[in-house]
RNA sequence: GUGAGCGUGGCCAAGUUGGUUAAGGCGCCAGGUUGUGGCCCUGGAGAUCGAGGGUUCGAAUCCCUUCGCUCACCCCA
């Protein structure tokens, strides 16, 4: 055992791996492209503040999950835990809301959190995710769900359950938590404490517990389709409507609020079939006041980010990943020195002509073999005394087991 | 942050009423054709039993601490 592990909920991807992340990420990004978004980047760590601005002091992504540190120079840092501010962040600061609206964009990103550990859930994480700002049109709720929808079906995951509600915007907001307080007051007592507080820091989230005593009152709460403004309200029916006339089912869950403070009027998740809302694959929503709260124009936006190690692991289980066909590789075996050196140029051609090339370890020819396929080589390209005073290679194609003396020159043409 | 289970070579894993050199399989390396793979055969390297401390004549096997893993809760992607 070596006395350096990799840091609790972090992992090596070892190869078999990664080569399955990146065919779902490959997926994800050809989709996002083929809707219009481009592809974006940002910092993997940001000004402390930016996520308290945005995702919300009260939340508990940054209540108790951010990786918070002081830099050397004394600015409060934190590893980001999600990735929208810090592309609204971006969106502002490089002047993309002075470029035509709405900007789409798309982003693979590794992201931060400080939890326990568990199934589908891990210290640093990958998220695909997407943002449209510059444009509230219902219409666009409907394509990044759409966008969200194509992505889980090509990987299978047909059976996932969409959920969407309206949580309502800035207007219809005030009177809506009045209702809900007024309808938990009655009860408060007898909630948790947990609860309690939520019910007077973040009343929405009451809706989200699973505490036993809420469970029997949400039924019957404050619905907040109920309490939108009539602009929301149309923007909500809209909405249904183009997700009906695209094909894509949905849920109406009442009780839907998600954990971050920025969003507002839609808000979905898709869930698993068997274990519903424990282990959400994918979920967004539109955050109308984000960009402003960051100091910029009132701009509207609307995104989701998805989780590439749960997706990976679902499409896993189904067989759903497609993997590229095998290239050509080859295997350059040499034996003796002057051989060595014959194959370490030859490698070297064949990769400049586009072929993939791999020098033999400095082994025996039946170890060089055997190496050859383990590595998933197609061909050896065999080299000793005698080709190089003839001048040719001796090619063997390792699946069928023959082989055959030439030039190289045919060689090249041959496998090229 | 809470609860439960677990931690033996790279991987899987036997071994627990404490006792000589800690099984086996896979993988790895070598040899079996002084230049030939995938199967097979033979041999070899590799762990002091997560770490630290304690009990004991003696511990992988008992106790304590700690780290980590897994699962669940919380929360989330």
């Amino acid at each position: 055992m070596t006395s350096f592990q990799a840091p609790r909920g972090t992992t090596d991807i070892l190869p078999d791996d990664q080569r399955d992340r990146l065919a779902v990420q490959r997926v994800c990004a050809n989709l996002a492209e083929k809707f219009g978004y481009a592809p974006i980047l940002t910092p993997t760590f940001e000004d402390s503040d930016l996520f308290l601005r945005t995702t919300g002091e009260s939340t508990d992504i940054v209540q108790k999950e951010t990786y918070t540190f002081d830099d050397r120079g004394g600015h409060s840092l934190t590893l980001r835990p999600e990735g929208t501010p810090g592309v609204c962040r971006a969106y502002l600061e490089r002047g993309l809301h002075n470029t035509p609206q709405p900007v789409r964009l798309y982003y693979i990103m590794p992201m931060y959190r400080f939890e326990r550990p568990q199934a589908g859930r891990f210290r640093e994480f990958w998220q695909f995710g997407v943002e449209a700002l510059g444009d509230s049109d219902p219409a666009i709720d409907a394509e990044v769900i759409e966008l969200a929808w194509r992505v889980l079906e090509s990987f299978g995951m047909t059976d996932v359950t969409l959920l969407v509600n309206s949580i309502g915007d800035a207007e219809s907001r005030p009177a809506y938590l009045d209702a809900l307080r007024d309808y938990f007051a009655p009860h408060a007592d007898s909630l948790s404490p947990d609860d309690q507080r939520r019910l007077r820091e973040n009343t929405l989230r009451v809706l989200d517990s699973k505490d036993e005593e809420v469970q029997p009152l949400l039924p019957d709460a404050p619905k907040s389709i109920d309490y939108l403004s009539d602009e929301s309200k149309e923007h909500w029916n809209s909405l249904l409507q183009s997700l009906d006339a695209l094909g894509i089912r949905y849920e109406i869950d009442h009780t839907l609020v998600r954990g971050l403070d920025y969003y507002t009027r839609t808000v979905f998740e898709f869930v698993p079939p068997d274990a519903r809302r424990q282990s959400t694959i994918l979920a967004g929503g539109r955050y109308d006041g984000l960009i402003e709260e960051l100091g910029g124009q009132p701009t509207p936006g609307i995104g989701f980010a998805m989780g590439i190690e749960r997706v990976v692991a679902e499409a896993k289980k189904r067989g759903t990943l497609t993997s590229p066909d095998r290239r050509t590789t080859v295997l350059v075996a040499h034996i003796g020195d002057a051989a060595k050196a014959s194959g370490l140029r030859l490698a070297s051609e064949l990769r400049r002509a586009g072929i993939a090339a791999v020098l033999g370890p400095p082994r025996g020819l039946r170890s060089q073999l055997r190496y050859a396929t383990s590595i998933d080589a197609t061909h050896a390209v065999i080299i000793g005394d005698d080709e190089i005073a003839n001048d040719t290679v001796v090619l063997r194609d390792l699946s069928q087991g023959e082989q055959s003396e030439m030039s190289r020159g045919s060689l090249l043409e041959l496998l090229g």
